[in-house]
DNA sequence: ATTATCTATAGATCTATAGATAATGC
DNA sequence: ATTATCTATAGATCTATAGATAATGC
């Protein structure tokens, strides 16, 4: 009758899985247990048997499944990429490009405050080690072996994640957008080279994409 | 009785001003007709008087007034800049900076969805006219003077923007992040010069703030 | 016995409408 | 007459609980 250990079961991960694709479209609030519920092909109320605490858990279950992912998948990336900052970066960037958009930016702003203050802590704590940590320590890295220029590491991540956040979302919203991968050449190349034309650079330039 | 005119009386002013702020903070469907009335010191049903047809548009006129209002600013912000896309950049940045944070992509992201599909595109093209496009202009420009390499104009401003909302979440919501001056002056030197040390520039570096 | 569903429904919350009331300006 | 509020409330929606049902595995 009730299950209070998060086993893994069949149904409790296709669970896991619809909700996590529901709530990263639309958001906590405007989901509804029932539209998970339809979703999955059974009723409302039988979600409760797979989260007897109700939907801020799921939803927190959710995202910190997805972290957790994202902190794997980031981690491995960047092991196997070289050392150098800049594939480091690609790597990154890549493996976001592979996953589902998750705009981390918008979620952060518009679901935490809805959810309880000890979840909203746990979560910023989760979405920290999970996608910022690796991130900034391979900008500190950087920073320290003198291959980019002495600016703050953690300043350096958050404009990161900005730019793949945006990247995620143009790419599912807008029109007639570029692959992920085409825009994440191009970011990769403003973050390192910047956008005026490097002086001295005799020999082949790193210019990704052409106009418009 | 009716008021079919969006007239701006005082008390609508201020019923646009509390909304503004409340919808920017916490969404469009976490925020209560109730709490805003709450807000005002009124009761939630005389909030109807002000806007018949209710919190959707509420929610929508409130958007299109932000969007405008930063259509104006960034306009004058780029008259007053010199020619250079570095002095139009940091005077984008400044007035974004002055400005209540506004979260642009969460918004975009998080609420849409609950909208009609007519409001939606509505103020998808609002919001590309009164933010996108200004900037979109200003690095058009600038690829075809040569100031910069050839990449998408659309893509950069695009990035710009998220840099941009990823600096007003930092200083909104992370403990000890830096002024949003300070980070302008940061994102504006990476999007320009890129974070590698620039070989030839033998003179003053353009690095704006120590590490960490 | 355990797992996973179901039906039925209580209780809370939220939007929106109807119609009354009060103040101010002509 | 116009402007801006109020009270009262209908109707919709949403979360969550109680308890029944059915299948599978011991």
């Amino acid at each position: 009758m009730m299950q209070q250990d998060p086993s893994l079961s069949d149904s409790r991960v296709r669970l896991l899985d619809t909700a996590q694709q529901l709530f990263h479209q639309r958001g906590y609030k405007s989901v509804t247990m029932q539209q998970i519920a339809r979703e999955l092909g059974i009723r409302q109320a039988s979600l409760y048997y797979h989260v007897p605490d109700g939907k801020e858990q799921l939803f927190v279950e959710v995202l910190a499944r997805s972290f957790e992912q994202h902190r794997e998948g980031l981690q491995a990336a960047l092991k196997t990429a070289g050392p150098s900052l800049e594939a480091k970066l690609r790597a990154a960037a890549m493996w976001f490009a592979s996953q589902p958009p998750m705009s981390l930016l918008g979620m952060m702003h518009a679901d935490m405050p809805a959810l309880s203050e000890e979840n909203t802590r746990w979560l910023e704590e989760q979405a920290f080690r999970c996608l910022f940590d690796p991130i900034a320590t391979a900008f500190r890295t950087a920073v320290a072996s003198g291959e980019i220029r002495p600016l703050q590491p953690d300043l350096l991540a958050g404009s990161f994640l900005a730019l793949i956040d945006g990247i995620a979302y143009a790419s599912a919203h807008q029109a007639g957008s570029p692959p992920r991968r085409a825009m994440n050449d191009v970011i990769v190349s403003m973050i390192l080279d910047g956008l005026r034309p490097r002086p001295e650079t005799n020999g082949v330039t790193t210019d990704a994409i052409s106009t418009n």
